[in-house]
DNA sequence: TCGTTGTCATCAATCGATTGCAATATACCC
DNA sequence: GGGTATATTGCAATCGATTGATGACAACGA
């Protein structure tokens, strides 16, 4: 393993101070000579010499560095927008730390008094979804010395830059068009328990049959985590009812119902229609391809990292900025028209 | 946004001198009054003090951070792989740096560079499968001045501690199930061209036939890259040929191929078998289930983590260690038995 | 009273960079 | 040769922690 060469030792090779080769490397606007200049990038480059960031953070009270806290990296979703941040990041210069939690208040809180105390420029924060005890986290978030932006999601109530889809429009859009395609007994498969986003996007559902008069019945509703196997589990009673279509309020939460289906023989849309959610890549495989609420992790990058970037350039006034997108419906081929003899 | 408290505004207010407030909050052995060492303890709660690792790491020349780059943090795999080496990391209070390259060697260098300067304690290398111009790569890494494991691939003929599955042998059991289950005519899509991965399952592939004496016939082999995509427009070659089953090297490979067989209403393993690699989330859907060569990300972290715990350590030899994992078999059903008078 | 021992706490150097200010060297002018 | 620009470069403090070396003070025995 080489060693580490520090300005010290190129200086002492070079036979100059090591602020002269500082200014140089760094092309700061100095009067060192030309002649001297080029020695010292030579020797430079010569010996490998990469500044030790941890040093210069130091002394610069910055490190260029952002971090990322999301519930579940092997998520589809989360992997994809931590993606897109990354990049995103880079362009500017940026480096992500990227951290998956597990998803418990704990967790998230853990790693954020981690991230701060290594130093990041700011945080973005994919937390507050889970129901588990967040008052120490969200203690820590409001007193937090860097600026922090939350993602996709948020703890209620905290005023703190926030960037999301509109959930509870996707519910509504999604039920709506199902509404619009003739379906009146439409079914809901939603994580409302243990999740925000997905109360809402409930709460849209809800709104979608309220504004055309049809009656919001808890027998068509059914709850399901955000895993495959839980929407599974969930979905014979979906299929025990009358509906004739299902507003699935994820991709994963689609696929177990998808899986039920297939295993009871039943055909999509003939037997019964699926509006799914989030219509990531595994959907792609799916005959018939399915019609989905889409929120681009790309989008919400974009924006996310467009907040920060404000708070880090010290614009941005004193109040959060809360920036709400709307999701798009992408329609496909799951869902059949009814006509008025059916 | 609160501001972030010192070492030495706590000594200030303790009334005691940093080194004194160092010593008692790091619990090193030392003779502080037991009422000196509550009030310091208590002032530093009280006003959230948080050590500066910044700080801390420049004097300790260690910041119990590790690093981790891999092609593609989108893909399930490669998530999952740096989820668990998250996990695992934190177990032993390492913090994990994650980032995503792209894949081209440029990238994979700039990011290592990036992460060297910012002091990680070491580097989990996830590189060297895309056949860019990787000698500046290569140069970098046999000049770290930190420990470095490679994972799931290599640059060839880099002296470096190394942890990966067999591919080879992947290629070779998959196609051995086949000829077991009486299949003689047997196609593959790999990536060969542009993937030393698939080079080495291709590989595997091609000795399971020699070994019982079939031929090895060009027009049974198809190139595709680890893309749904660009298999699926593979595909159709592969079902033009008389192959009776095939060998897709990749999940996302197979996915392509499910799907085009799909369109083509042929049926698993009715009209043709397939075997696929990887087995991840995504197989779970389909109907037949998918016979896999299983590589799991969990036990190649596990792995990587007790290398580089080693090297970290100071032990293990100067030689570099080579870890080589078995991949394994899971039978489920896309695969027909076929009988000798077939 | 001096020396010894023990207890409690502080000093000051260090890690590797950055940077305002001071210092030196050279050139130029009268 | 003295004085003033101007061109170059170096000093030393700083960021926030850690830590080996040291100091101050009290109590105690001889």
């Amino acid at each position: 393993m080489a060693n580490k060469v520090t300005l010290k030792q190129i200086a002492q090779e070079v036979g100059l101070s090591p602020s002269s080769v500082s200014l140089v490397l760094n092309n700061r606007p100095c009067r060192i000579s030309e002649e001297n200049r080029k020695l010292i990038k030579e020797v430079a480059a010569r010996n490998h010499y990469v500044p030790n960031q941890i040093a210069r953070s130091l002394v610069m009270r910055e490190s260029r560095t952002l971090g990322l806290i999301v519930p579940n990296i092997e998520s589809r979703f989360f992997a994809s927008l931590a993606g897109s941040l990354e990049k995103r990041c880079r362009e500017d210069g940026y480096a992500l730390f990227i951290t998956s939690s597990g998803g418990s208040a704990d967790d998230d809180l853990e790693l954020l008094r981690q991230l701060v105390t290594r130093g990041v420029d700011g945080v973005f924060l994919v937390v507050g979804d889970e129901f588990s005890d967040d008052r120490a986290l969200r203690e820590e978030v409001s007193h937090l010395p860097i600026p922090a932006v939350m993602v996709d999601r948020a703890i209620e109530g905290l005023e703190c830059d926030k960037v999301m889809f509109d959930h509870e429009m996707g519910g509504y859009m999604a039920t709506r068009y199902l509404i619009g395609q003739g379906h009146r007994r439409i079914a809901c498969l939603v994580n409302a328990r243990r999740s925000n986003t997905g109360r809402k996007r409930l709460a849209g559902y809800e709104r979608a049959l309220r504004e055309v008069g049809l009656p919001i019945d808890a027998r068509l509703e059914f709850e399901s985590e955000y895993y495959i196997s839980s929407a599974y589990e969930a979905s014979e009673a979906v299929l025990a009812t009358d509906a004739t279509a299902v507003f699935a309020s994820s991709d994963n939460i689609a696929l177990g119902l998808l899986k039920r289906l297939h295993e009871m023989g039943k055909s999509i849309p003939g037997d019964i229609s699926v509006v799914s959610y989030d219509n990531s890549a595994a959907d792609v495989l799916f005959e018939p391809a399915l019609t989905a609420i889409e929120q681009d992790p790309g989008v919400l990058a974009e924006h996310a990292f467009a907040c920060m970037s404000k708070r880090l350039a010290g614009r941005g006034g004193r109040r959060a900025e809360e920036v709400v997108l709307e999701p798009a419906l992408i329609v496909k081929d799951s869902v059949l028209e009814l006509t008025k003899h059916n």
